[in-house]
DNA sequence: AATATGCCCAACCGCCGGTTG
DNA sequence: ACAACCGGCGGTTGGGCATAT
């Protein structure tokens, strides 16, 4: 037979935590600590809760290290980008911020940043669904992500890497394989699996190096799947960024360009040279060498960089 | 001033993977 | 091996507050 039950369900307290409540709650965790086990530390501390609810307003209310007040730009930066690159997974954004609960950041999402956005820019950042090799599994769950194969993520410390790593350039453009998709993405970039290659254009920047800039950010970005790329892929996003090629040859853009455009307010190219992401000699080349990559090699390539960042494979 | 509407956010709900008995 | 619990997560709700009518 399997374990009893946590609590008895008719006998706790739900709703709004009082004072009182926060107190004793608080004052137990000072002296002894969760002690690993939630379930028992309501009747251990004179609460009449649920230890679930305990656990929650303890790391969403009480916890001493928790940031409250108004996020700033740069935390809504990360917001934006993080979403655009994993979609919801509100947990391991808020492992990027300090300070910030899952839960808050889930609420900022979704009652300010969302509308936000679309006042500045008419449009919401989009998170696409990678596809899966296993045709069993399309949830968004975070276990179909790991069934997918490695999680690349966005990079949020400078990277670098050399010239001298891109290998056997090609040229290729961008197009649309699938004209009735109207799901575009803004910035496309998702698990992937071991088997896919990927194309990495040449991005704006130093002779030896290559990098992609968000703000004061550099942010190396791979991504793209299904298929999907806007004749703004094409308009601005041709040279920059990292493009994902499918063995099938189904040929899938994101617009990195086009989503820092969104998110930093830049409205033409000007704004964009200034940033680094533009050179007027793109201007009528939007046809730039592309790079092949395995998987095995970007990893390499950004082990053997000064990337000193939370790369997940 | 009274009421309606919209917004915010703390808390709940239900699901999932891992663990335990 | 299996059933049930635990911890963690994301989605949703609903009460309180602010603003508009």
């Amino acid at each position: 037979m399997g374990r009893t039950p946590c609590c008895d369900k008719a006998n706790v307290k739900k709703g709004p935590w009082s004072p009182e409540e926060d107190a004793k709650l608080k004052d137990y965790i000072k002296k002894h600590g969760t002690g690993g086990n939630w379930i028992s530390l309501p009747q251990k501390a004179g609460l009449k809760r649920c230890g679930k609810s305990c656990r929650l307003r303890w790391l969403n209310y009480l916890r001493p290290d928790i940031k409250h007040g108004d996020f700033s730009e740069e935390e809504d930066t990360i917001i934006c980008n993080l979403y655009t690159t994993i979609g919801s997974r509100w947990s391991v954004i808020a492992a990027q911020l300090p300070g910030r609960t899952d839960n808050d950041i889930k609420n900022y999402w979704n009652t300010k940043l969302k509308k936000k956005l679309t006042s500045l820019h008419g449009m919401v950042p989009q998170f696409i669904q990678p596809s899966s090799t296993n045709s069993s599994s399309s949830s968004s769950s975070p276990s179909s992500y790991s069934n997918n194969g490695p999680l690349i993520s966005t990079l949020l410390e400078p990277i670098s890497f050399s010239s001298n790593l891109l290998l056997n350039p090609t040229t290729t453009t961008t197009t649309n394989n699938n004209p009735n998709n109207n799901a575009t993405p803004l910035f496309n970039h998702q698990a992937v699996s071991q088997d896919q290659s990927f194309m990495m254009s040449t991005m704006v920047g130093g002779e030896n190096n290559y990098h992609v800039k968000l703000g004061d950010r550099r942010l190396l970005v791979f991504g793209g799947d299904q298929g999907s790329c806007s004749s703004s892929d094409a308009e601005y996003g041709g040279g920059i960024g990292v493009e994902e090629k499918r063995r099938s040859s189904s040929l899938s853009s994101m617009s990195f360009v086009e989503w820092s455009r969104v998110v930093n307010g830049w409205n033409n190219e000007k704004q964009l040279e200034d940033q680094g992401m533009w050179n007027s000699n793109m201007e009528n080349n939007y046809s730039t060498p592309f790079l092949d990559y395995g998987l095995e090699e970007i990893k390499q390539l950004i082990s053997s960089s000064n990337c000193t960042t939370n790369v997940l494979f």
